[in-house]
RNA sequence: GCGGGCGUGGUGGAAUUGGUAGACACGCCAGGUUUAGGUCCUGGUGGCGGCGACGCCAUGGGGGUUCAAGUCCCUCCGCCCGCACCA
């Protein structure tokens, strides 16, 4: 008997394909398109099985369609700066650039073992100056379109190091690697006006119907357009104003307070004479730069001693507190606050015994009985102790306020955005320069087009602190490009974001001098099938859709949407373990005995399993596929990451898994290449008659090949292999007889084909195996014949009040009487309905009868 | 804190539009072949009751709409993702 030899079979396979330039493609405008993209990956170190399952649902996606007579792009490079480039060169002193091009080359190997049908020859490193002098150019362009401006924003600083921290590297308020507590700190940096266009982003959400609505809705909310109003506060002993932005102007009668932002101008200048204030406000800013740390802090407020003027109740003044929720990034950095109609005001109100006073009655309800306790009102109303907007509706209030605002001067409507401007400065190394020169005399010049790319110098040291292209002796020294004089360049570089805000487009033509050829870009793009995790829901998927906007702003490109298609994967769990110290141990580590305990190789002991997990590092619950694709093979693995779990759902990785995967690999090599009754040739004509098994097996057979594509367009690639395992059950079901061996043939290729965007080596082995000279990879998808599809008979299942009492096998699209009088026929139908009146009987046809007695 | 999602047997999951809950697998149990074992083959397998035909219960908890709810609505609980300098 012969066995299946994964290493050899495989290795065989990907070199035919390499060979023949299988996966190689070109615009084709006899042919039409589809262009699959999985997320590229950051060059970590080793592919990890995120990895394997992205790029597995991309590969089954693009052989598919492929397949389908489809001309498919189906590239793969390497999202190449980053931060943990730099950690390595601190902690283990070696070169950024080095330590990520070995990281690409052990990952290139890697993903090469898999089988997926790149095309190879369009491989691209962001980190290469051919990419990213692209970039710089294309920043110039936004430079010149008013897309990018300069302004001052806050950063985490780490006052040990010297260095400007991401928010991961603070934890808890402190420093990863110094653990004193951060500072916020302002400094000048580039930001890119995605504002510019929130509306268009907002509006074109509703056309993109192939991408996951959870998706959308989250953009939609992180734009978050809100209407409302601005409102400027007369302050008390001063010239100016208090500017405010509020979604509720029909509440102003109820305000008590209001607040700024810890870093508002009016917050600095009391802090400057006040200790205590400025104490609170660098308690705030200890609590570093991220919405999250923010909002979940305790809510707390610090009396600045100004007083605002109420602009609708004479006499009225307000208190204006300093608060630690409130976000200078958001409206004007300063809100008023209406206890009675906001928890989080009336949480504040409550601690510094501020009024609260309800301006809003539910419909219906008696105003004189309207009380506040612990939870505010914020639905809808009338209008109570308001002035001149008692009595009104919220809506109308919200218009007769912000007209009365108006006409004083005091105020107006005002659309606001969520959505702030891009911030894309980075004081780090490893990213791409910033093509500006800073000049004593000219202030700042761009970098002349001539002289790009800016390339980042490699040569340079680890050991200080702060930022190494800082620090480089000559690097950052040249002539002002307009004037001559001696200038410095920019050393900040762009934030990672800004390199896969474009890659998709330099794939199409990887090698131009430009950054991506038109008519090439116009045939691939957009996208039809992007997928990758579900963490991009919201960032880099939008700053994406803008950057889009912006080339075809600057002439690069002529349509606005990158992707039509989306797909969100899950993650890959494991489960944990760790011994008696509490210590996490690999799976690796631990040895699962035949009594089901979980012990430590090493030591013999018992290992604590804890529940399945997000496999990470820090916890220890990873499997390296490398080790599961040398024990199994590339196909065992890609079938094992399909077959269990729907995609956009989280995977466990379990070793039964894995092994029940290989065990259908070798059952399927079995049956078709070394069957217990030959199967006939390739070309055999269909037997004149077939048993009545055989033929149910052939319909089986084009059922299943109805349904697995129906799948496959869906996503649905668990249950294509459910089916495709049914038709194989079916396949061994099948006893001689007339035309069995003939069917046998037919449902086996008919596996293999349906199989082979999944498993290809497998199948294209199998497929030589059955008498093919061509490549199943060259070979057209299979197609369903509609009359075997079809069925004649449909079993109903009948009810009882809604309860299962038994089944009928009738004609389908029967007529409703004669279903009807069917269905009452059934034994145990009649058995249920013995002594009791039948009122309704509801048919639904082919599908189910519902008899209530 | 805010925004988004998920929850179905011992396990992963299936169930076009509200219409036979548990497809397909893993695991487990019983038997068989071969064997040192794994492999492989046959049968069984949601829970409770019954010799049985069958009946009752069951989709995170509670409530509702409907002839009919895993699916729709309300509410509570648990877990996960994102929150603008991780990628």
């Amino acid at each position: 008997m012969k066995r299946y030899n994964f290493k050899e079979t495989e290795r065989k396979w990907q070199e035919i394909w390499a060979t023949r330039g299988t996966f190689e493609v070109a615009p084709d405008p006899a042919r039409p398109k589809y262009y699959v993209l999985e997320m590229f990956p950051y060059p970590s170190g080793r592919i990890h099985m995120g990895h394997v399952r992205n790029y597995t649902l991309g590969d089954v996606t693009a052989r598919y369609w492929r397949a389908k007579g489809y001309n498919v792009l189906h590239p793969m490079g390497w999202d190449a700066f980053g931060l943990p480039a730099e950690n390595a060169a601190m902690a283990n002193r070696v070169a950024p650039a080095a330590w990520t091009r070995d990281n690409i080359a052990t990952m290139r190997r890697q993903l090469k073992t898999m089988g997926f049908s790149y095309d190879w020859r369009r491989e691209v490193a962001t980190c290469e100056p051919d990419y990213y002098r692209h970039e710089q150019k294309m920043f110039l362009g936004f430079l010149k379109e008013g897309l990018v401006y300069r302004k001052r924003s806050t950063v985490n600083w780490d006052p040990v190091e010297h260095t400007v921290l991401a928010n991961e590297q603070v934890i808890d308020g402190k420093g990863w690697r110094s653990g004193v507590p951060v500072e916020r700190r302002e400094l000048a940096q580039w930001f890119l006006r995605i504002t510019a266009f929130a509306d268009d982003l907002l509006q074109e959400l509703s056309h993109l119907e192939r991408w996951p609505d959870r998706v959308r809705l989250m953009q939609e909310n992180w734009i978050g357009r809100s209407e409302g109003a601005h409102v400027r506060f007369v302050l008390k002993g001063r010239e100016d104003r208090l500017e405010v932005y509020t979604t509720r102007p029909d509440t102003l009668f109820g305000a008590s307070f209001c607040a700024i932002a810890a870093n508002h101008p009016l917050a600095l200048e009391v802090a400057a004479k006040s200790k205590e204030l400025a104490d609170f406000v660098a308690a705030c800013n200890a609590l570093g730069t991220s919405e999250a740390s923010i909002e979940t802090a305790e809510k707390q407020g610090f009396d600045t001693g100004l007083r605002v003027v109420h602009p609708f109740i004479e006499g009225r003044e307000l208190p204006v507190y300093v608060a630690n929720f409130v976000l200078m990034e958001y409206g004007t950095g300063a809100i008023f606050g209406c206890p009675a109609h906001d928890q989080r005001d009336l949480d504040f109100a409550r601690k510094y015994g501020l009024p609260v006073v309800p301006v809003v009655a539910p419909a219906g309800v008696d105003p004189a009985s309207v009380e506040i306790g612990t939870e505010a009102y914020t639905g809808d109303g009338v209008l109570i102790n308001s002035g001149f907007l008692d009595g009104l509706a919220v809506d109308q209030a919200k218009r007769e306020a912000i007209g009365r605002l108006q006409a004083m001067g005091m105020g107006e409507g005002a659309v606001n955005y969520r959505l702030r401007d891009w911030g894309v400065s980075r004081q780090r190394y490893w990213g791409c320069p910033i093509p500006v020169i800073h000049c004593e005399k000219c202030g700042i010049v761009p970098v002349p087009e001539k002289d790009l790319p800016v390339v980042l110098p490699e040569d340079v040291d680890f050991t200080g602190s702060g930022n190494p292209l800082d620090r480089h002796p000559t690097w950052k020294h040249v002539a002002c490009p307009t004037c001559g004089a001696p200038a410095r360049r920019e050393t900040d570089t762009f934030d990672t974001f800004f390199e896969s805000s474009w890659y998709y487009m330099r794939f199409c033509s990887p090698q131009s001098d430009r950054a991506f050829e038109a008519d090439e870009v116009r045939y691939w793009m957009p996208v039809d099938q992007y997928i990758g995790g579900i963490e991009h829901a919201v960032l880099h998927l939008l700053y994406s859709r803008f950057f889009t906007r912006a080339l075809k702003q600057c002439g690069y490109v002529d349509f606005k949407e990158p992707f039509a298609g989306l797909m969100t994967q899950g993650m890959i769990c494991h489960e944990t373990y760790r011994n008696a110290e509490g210590k996490w141990l690999f799976p690796t580590d631990v040895r699962r005995e035949a009594d089901g305990r979980v012990i430590e190789i090493a030591t013999g002991a018992d290992a604590v399993v804890g529940r399945s997990e997000k496999m990470s590092k820090s916890k220890k619950n990873v499997v390296d596929p490398e080790r599961a694709v040398d024990a199994y093979g590339a196909d065992t693995a890609r079938l094992f990451v399909l077959s269990d779990s729907p995609p956009d759902r989280d995977l466990d990785w379990t070793e039964a898994g894995i092994e029940g995967a290989w065990r259908y690999l070798n059952r399927l090599w079995r049956l078709a290449a070394d069957p217990a009754t030959p199967l006939p040739p390739a070309d055999a004509p269909r037997p004149e008659s077939l048993s009545p098994e055989a033929e149910a097996l052939l319909r089986l057979a084009h059922k299943t090949i109805a349904a697995v594509s129906d799948d496959l367009d869906r996503f649905h690639f668990n249950k294509a292999i459910a089916r495709v395992r049914e038709l194989t059950n079916g396949v061994e079901a099948l006893q001689d007889g007339d035309g069995a061996a003939w069917v046998r043939r037919f449902a086996v290729e008919t596996i293999v084909r349906l199989l082979g965007p999944m498993t290809p080596h497998l199948a294209e082995e199998l497929w030589a195996e059955l008498g093919h000279a061509t490549l199943l990879a060259d070979t057209p998808w299979p197609q369903a014949d509609a009359a075997l599809v079809a069925e004649d008979t449909v079993t109903l299942a009948v009810q009882v009040n809604g309860k299962l009492r038994g089944t009928l096998d009738i004609a389908k699209d029967s007529a409703e009487t004669v279903v009807r009088e069917a269905a009452l026929q059934v034994p145990n139908v009649l058995k249920a309905i013995e002594g009791k009146s039948v009122r309704k009987v509801i048919v639904v046809p082919n599908r189910i009868v519902n008899v209530v007695v």
